[in-house]
DNA sequence: TATGAATGAGAGTTCATTCAT
DNA sequence: AATGAATGAACTCTCATTCAT
């Protein structure tokens, strides 16, 4: 069998910036901190050669344990892989569902608001959005719905700050779906080429798209 | 081992407009029958499942013959994919590089017919493309480097066309290299979403996405 | 993994008689309270799922500690399985050699208090019996061998019993060890079917299948 | 971890008389000669480890195979054991209701022959028969299910036969369902002790066993 | 006395690939 | 060209046992 080129090992990320930068890990401190390791050893591998392509011991090797320790607090893989696309998922809607965001301003405000976060946060967890947005098929079918509910909650935020711009006249008459999409995809897709160590910040992408976003919808 | 949830089964696009409206396959003649039912169904396999969780009885059984027919047709089931990636950048390529474009009248209609087919081309065969997307990790290092550069030639068609466009006044005077890295992410991350039985065409979703890629390079 | 079906779960036996009817365990005072419980949740473990299927983890679920806990009682699993085995087979030998017996009056007499009791123990033991009886081959070589002797001291005394009165005249003239076999096989694999609860009391199978075997013996 | 003691490797029965002595396989031609080499091999290291110490390993090593040639027969080691499990009931049925018994003489002579077959199909297929008596918590409860069936239609025969020479007047007036379980106990018990390479051939001791069960029914 | 965490050594099963036919 | 059988090398997950606390 020569099922593997170029396997990922740890290693490979040790002194990468990448996961370095002071970027707070998705998991608070109730989680004990081998877990804590294992999750943020997980999401590297996953990240880096996808779920099927990740055994239970690049996991553990990340964080110098046997791989059987891995069950001792994880039920199984796929229950690691559920945590990291839950967190991220949850983790990304409470960033643009700020509060503060609603009662922001106008309608451009708002959506420079939305969008400028929404990149941000995709840009300095571009390693976790990366399990996050393209290993579902990995989840359970149980796992998976519930996913899709959280990134139906983000994209109504979206599309609820685009009708209202269109609604109040701000923005342009458009077609808020095909709309919504194409800033959704600016946002999301960045992190298959994003890297922290290059010329833009997370908070500058995020400026810029959502300078790119507003020119949609201006008016002409 | 309870390694898969929710296995595709070829038979689940049996019948699905997806593939089966006309678009041409990216193979021509040269290739046999049997050869090119391998790749259509390798396809299907691969994007619905992803590379690794799909097995070489798999893409076999959606051809009705057995695995090692597969080693009859391929020398690996790493080559399958290759193929399939190397086409679909080579198609993608050609699809954006026609010397018509280039004769067509300025920047503005370049761009537009640049933006549009790139984005026709994903939505036509997003299919395809989101293996060629997505599962590059499946691929050798040699494989990886040769599809590296297809990819560049293409981001290069683009960059010329915007910044040619900045030289001539014709667009606003932008960071050429985000702009077109936000084009790219539009055109190709609606491959996560889109279906061809939805309402738009992908000529319609082209002519759209070009008005929203001028709109960004709109003087304003 | 598929490896266990339907396990056996402690509580599966909570209310129900077969342990539950004043029925002496096999440990005497000298143990404390917590060998005791690991010892007769492992008899219901290894009876109903059989000692390979038996986790540790199994044995002191029963008693509501953790696997660790069996290893401050017991050096090993075996050695919790020779116990069980151990002690069954010195109570059952215990029990048909009964001094009293053998100054019981004649042949038949004492042929049927023997049949009578053996057939007993194992009605009201059936649980504890399966164990002794059917998972000899967990034990190690040296603990097994332990247990042959014991066996083959419960023979010998069927055996006295029946050719004594073979040599008496009480009984017919049969081939000794034949007989033997079948009186034994009778009273044991009584415990594949036994349930306290049944309509038959351990006294009253006893004495039917004392009758039994008397009539094996009967001249004619 | 020290869980095994004493593994039964395939060769402890090689030069073993219990295998070899001309007693057909419970497979007829219908199956391949690899399947039943299989089988045999399973039916030896279950009968002598028991089912759930036995590794797919050990059975293919009995026949020179991988264990993943195992999975090129059977899908699992679960169905190894059923298929055992069921071809022995189903056999001993069959030899039990030959429709030439039940043409035979009167009540005595029938269940004579009932008594005699049943033991002496247990005898020579002692090895395959332990395996169908004392592994049935390996199965699932489905296949356990389908087993309990077939048993319930062998000790039908038995409690036929006794119960019309009860009618008849050829037998005392016992009670059949414990008279059933005492005969049926000592045709199935004797697979715990019996050697084919002993003094007694199967059919001398179904004669043999014959005999008591007549004797168990005899008025008087 | 009791345990949570850890692990080495498997266990059953899968799979890409080979090869004789 | 096609395949059934076979397999080496994994893979996920389990378990008896240890040990620091």
């Amino acid at each position: 069998m020569a099922r593997r080129q170029a396997r990922f090992t740890p290693q490979d990320l040790e002194g990468d910036p990448r996961l370095q930068d002071g970027s707070p890990d998705l998991w608070g401190d109730e989680l004990g901190e081998v877990p804590r390791g294992l999750l943020t050893s997980a999401v590297r591998c996953f990240a880096s050669n996808g779920y099927h392509a990740t055994t239970t011991r690049d996991i553990t090797q990340g964080v110098g344990l046997s791989a059987a320790a891995l069950y001792v607090h994880f039920p199984s893989k796929e229950l690691v892989l559920f945590e990291i696309v839950r967190a991220s998922h949850e983790d990304a809607l409470a960033y643009v569902r700020d509060p503060r965001i609603d009662q922001a301003g106008d309608a451009s405000e708002r959506l420079r608001a939305i969008v400028s976060r929404y990149t941000a946060w995709h840009a300095r967890h571009h390693v976790a959005a990366r399990v996050a947005q393209y290993e579902l098929s990995g989840l359970s079918a149980e796992h998976y719905a519930e996913i899709l509910e959280l990134r139906h909650a983000t994209n109504d935020i979206f599309r609820d700050a685009v009708a209202r711009g269109v609604e109040e006249g701000v923005f342009a008459s458009v077609d808020v779906n095909r709309v919504v999409r194409a800033m959704l995809s600016m946002s999301i897709d960045l992190i298959r080429w994003y890297r922290l160590d290059g010329s833009d910040s997370p908070e500058q992408l995020g400026d810029f798209y959502a300078g790119l976003a507003l020119r949609m919808l201006s008016a002409g």
